[in-house]
DNA sequence: ATATTGCATTCTTATATGGGAATATGTCAA
DNA sequence: TTGACATATTCCCATATAAGAATGCAATAT
């Protein structure tokens, strides 16, 4: 199998920096393609490339008007991501706390030791 | 151009079901590669090659010992990713108290409406 | 010394890009 | 109608998978 397509999730959209750049412009406010491409200086296929990726996962909103397509970001579909790499989130905030645990106790708690197959999905 | 390497970035190594799936077994604790292949139900070359990316791009860690290589979690590197989604967490967040702003007040301020050039990064 | 165990690496292949160029489509203006 | 303007779509192509199979290799057990 090949890699997943970029249009099967959010995560796979996102990984295009330019496609995370798109994103954050629209974010302030809703926007023709014309401005996206003069902002982040990329070429008018591209872009609409790109926002065809990113509609396809839901991640921007088009509204038409005339021969305007205004499109904006739709912040819901950036929400799992967030959800998702704020589970690790308690990993990185007790670095500095372990350090002063360990200086205290030195006891290993003898949790489960064996593979436990995992529930379903990562989240 | 084709699409970026899975290991140019955390966004793209992450981008891999999989890889989030080991990423999440591997924040309990660290552990052989054994012990994720059984886990996830994968083949070890594939368990393997996946580590393999998640190891250049930092996101996870490894110690030998012995025949042994136990793998863990680097949460460290997630934060970024956590970070730049959350650039947006205001956006749904305020959905619900948009519903009510608008149906106190109706003005249209008229912010800048050109095209601003966005600065360099996305972050 | 040899077999076994635990992992990593190599090879092959079907598939999906992303950029550039060219072109198609749709809307408004004269 | 004709033309300009705003976007979308199609082609071509160099590149990068991810999974499966086979193999390489170091450490340990016998």
């Amino acid at each position: 199998m090949a890699r997943a397509a970029t249009t099967s999730d959010a995560f796979n959209a996102v990984a295009e920096p330019r496609r995370r750049q798109i994103l954050t412009y629209l974010a302030q406010r809703e926007r023709p393609v014309g401005d996206i491409v003069i902002a982040l200086s990329l070429d008018q296929p591209s872009v609409s490339k790109h926002l065809g990726v990113l509609r396809r996962v839901g991640l921007v909103r088009v509204r038409c008007d005339g021969r305007h397509r205004y499109y904006s970001t739709n912040a819901e579909a950036i929400r799992p991501l967030h959800e998702w790499t704020g589970t690790f989130e308690r990993l990185w905030s007790r670095r500095l706390i372990r350090v002063k645990e360990r200086a205290e106790k030195s006891f290993q708690s003898s949790e489960s030791k064996s593979p436990n197959p995992i529930p379903k999905e990562e989240s």
